[in-house]
DNA sequence: CTAGGGTTAG
């Protein structure tokens, strides 16, 4: 069909005056929450836009820039201006002008390599679109995969969900298979506005269709677990994409990993991950050594902070901002004053200008050492000298003025931020009513929490936490308690945060309650709250509440952490479930998990109480080949459960064997 | 054509 004949066809119907969105089936539509991918078929949301005519005068003038290039070579790349076409699509306002000025080009007269590149570089998602459609309709050939990609992305962009489904079950439709990009594409942007749920059902299909992952992809897996602070998915990733012989990790995946380990709390991989990414020919950076500097102050593992930071310093990673940040927070918190000052007041004079993170750091490390004085005065000279005071800024005062027991003055700092535009958030609630409750000013306390149930903000666990210890210190017994009832009929907060505060009051049976209610409804998703069950159930003996609560989190998809794994064993060891405690270790084991020396000597504890010496042997020697162990440890586990076997034979072999492998790297040293 | 990292307050 050439192009002349196209327009003949058309010639008698009259245009519509469609502007964009192209059609009204095409109407924008934000979910703000989570989508139910199941609902959705392509035909709801994607109604391809009936083939429209063009008005006259644009058909005259398309028909003659149309006779004009009906001489040209087939291929037009190399004579069309894309700059300049990409301009006229700009211009176009609906879906018939946009394929009137793409006209010329009817037929196969642009590659599809060029349409990508047009694709990639048109900002508009519904133009897009639009484009898709000519290519469909019009260009004779159809959209590549990668086609589909670029306008996807465009789509997901303008967090356009339901298109962004739809236009993947016309991918589907089309016979075209999904790849490594369209997955990566879709995971990565749900993920990011936290709709997990989407996420998680793509990356389904993507295990469906044998889609293997190259680093972006896996890069993304690993961010979207972070998020979910599902630590021990991220290292299984992490441990896959390793193993594939393709892939090496760059500097960011190296970076992103070193901030996973920390937050998984296994400190020494963390570490280790700095000279293995050297050995990889990928030098670590500032950003390399602030995420393990913050990882150490995150646990208060100060020591190792102090001599990492020497360490970075021999290097050629250079101090910045976040850095001199970090460090006056660890300077503040070993309590040397001096030295955090000297930082702070010294940074300009390195060329790096402090920023409200800087001065919120050195105002709590004043607080902390109650020079009330100077942090007054700092938070003056920040306003003095235009530093932006957000919420961090003003709770930090406020809990500067309730430590020096001026509590009207940090009563009247909420009105201030408020007047200034700074919206008080729920520790800066937890912080007011504590300091109420020392002042004795417990109605005050009281009232606010009343008001703040029922306008609507947003109260987490510790604010509500917060309310239940100020009735307790002030021998209010009965309201603390009728507070913990609430909670079994939440309203205003959230159920994930009732089963916590319930939790933690040491309520399990009301915690259950809710728990098992709520995960039936869908509504537990929070990891924490899974590991804060299992952490209670753990310490009330109640292990088949335990084995319950983990079976829930593995069938949501998450995995253990090493806290959880240890309980687990523990609760399948306290039921005489040997064989399920043995499954999950060593799925967990296939899955790349890391595991902490105890947990694998629990392993080996539990096959002892079973008196299974076999596996208890063949246990020992993996792990023996282990070169982060602590050898020592681990023969004296093996050692004590031979002798609780009264196997004492076994035993002194053992102890042996550690004599011996400590007189060899003796003589070797 | 696609992606990703570090700091402050209860």
């Amino acid at each position: 069909m050439c192009p002349v004949s196209f327009y003949a066809t058309y010639s008698t119907v009259v245009a519509p005056s469609c502007s964009f969105p192209c059609s009204s089936s095409k109407t924008s539509i934000t979910i703000p929450t989570t989508v139910s991918t199941k609902s959705i078929s392509a035909k709801d949301v994607w109604t391809r836009t009936p083939r429209s005519p063009f008005s006259n005068t644009q058909q005259q003038q398309r028909r003659t820039r149309t006779q004009q290039q009906q001489h040209q070579p087939t291929y037009l790349d190399r004579t069309v201006n894309m700059n300049e076409l990409l301009t006229s699509i700009g211009q176009t306002q609906n879906v018939q002008q946009l394929h009137a000025v793409m006209s010329p080009y009817n037929g196969t007269n642009l590659s599809i390599r060029f349409m990508v590149s047009l694709l990639s570089r048109e900002p508009d998602w519904q133009r897009a679109l639009a484009l898709l459609d000519w290519m469909n309709e019009k260009a004779r050939y159809s959209p590549s995969v990668s086609a589909y990609n670029v306008v996807l992305r465009n789509v997901l962009r303008a967090k356009q969900w339901l298109f962004a489904h739809g236009l993947f079950d016309e991918m589907r439709q089309k016979g075209i298979s999904p790849d490594k990009y369209t997955y990566s594409t879709l995971i990565t942007h749900f993920g990011k506005h936290g709709l997990f749920d989407s996420s998680f059902f793509w990356l389904q299909q993507m295990e469906r269709d044998n889609v293997s992952g190259d680093l972006v992809l896996y890069s993304n897996l690993i961010e979207l677990s972070r998020k979910l602070c599902d630590y021990s998915k991220a290292i299984s990733i992490f441990n896959t994409l390793k193993a594939s012989a393709n892939i090496v990790p760059d500097l960011i995946a190296y970076n992103t990993m070193i901030s996973v380990f920390g937050k998984a709390k296994h400190f020494r991989e963390a570490r280790l991950l700095l000279q293995e990414m050297r050995d990889n020919g990928v030098n670590p950076n500032t950003v390399s050594y602030s995420t393990l500097l913050a990882i150490y102050v995150d646990n208060q593992k100060f020591v190792e902070a102090l001599s990492l930071f020497s360490e970075m310093n021999e290097t050629e990673c250079v101090l910045d901002l976040t850095t001199c940040n970090i460090m006056i927070d660890v300077y503040g918190q070993l309590h040397m004053i001096k030295e955090a000052d000297c930082f702070f007041w010294g940074m300009r004079k390195m060329g790096i200008e402090p920023n409200v993170v800087s001065y919120n750091t050195i105002l709590r490390v004043y607080g902390e050492a109650e020079l009330y004085g100077e942090a007054v005065h700092l938070f003056s000279l920040m306003q003095r000298k235009g530093v932006p005071q957000n919420v961090v800024t003003y709770n930090t005062m406020i809990s500067i003025y309730g430590k020096s027991l001026e509590h009207e003055k940090a009563t009247n700092l909420i009105q201030e931020m408020q007047s200034r535009g700074v919206q008080p958030n729920a520790i800066t609630y937890s912080t007011i009513i504590s300091i109420w409750e020392k002042a004795g000013k417990l109605d005050r306390a009281a009232m606010l929490f009343h008001k703040l149930r029922s306008s609507g903000v947003k109260i987490d666990d510790v604010l509500y936490q917060t309310m239940i210890v100020a009735y307790q210190k002030a021998g209010l017994v009965a309201h603390a308690k009728r507070l913990l009832h609430e909670l079994k009929q939440p309203d205003n907060v959230s159920r994930e945060t009732a089963i916590t505060v319930l939790a933690r009051a040491g309520k399990v049976d009301e915690a259950m309650w809710v728990f098992r209610q709520a995960f039936d409804a869908g509504e537990v998703k929070d990891i924490s709250v899974f590991g804060c069950m299992i952490d209670v159930f753990s310490r009330n003996r109640k292990y088949a509440h335990v084995v319950e609560v983990f079976e829930k989190m593995r069938e949501f998809g998450h995995f253990p952490d090493s806290n959880v794994i240890a309980l687990v064993l523990n609760a399948f060891g306290k039921l005489r479930k040997f064989e399920k405690a043995d499954a999950l270790y060593k799925q967990m084991y296939e899955k790349g998990c890391v595991f902490p020396d105890e947990v694998h000597f629990q392993m080996l504890s539990l096959y002892g109480a079973r008196m299974d010496f076999t596996r208890v042997e063949s246990l020992f020697e993996k792990i023996d080949s282990h070169p982060n162990i602590n050898k020592k440890e681990l023969y004296f586990v093996v050692a004590n459960i031979y002798e609780r076997a009264d196997r004492f034979n076994d035993a002194s072999r053992i102890m042996n064997r550690l004599n011996h492998k400590a007189i060899r790297s003796h003589d070797n040293a």
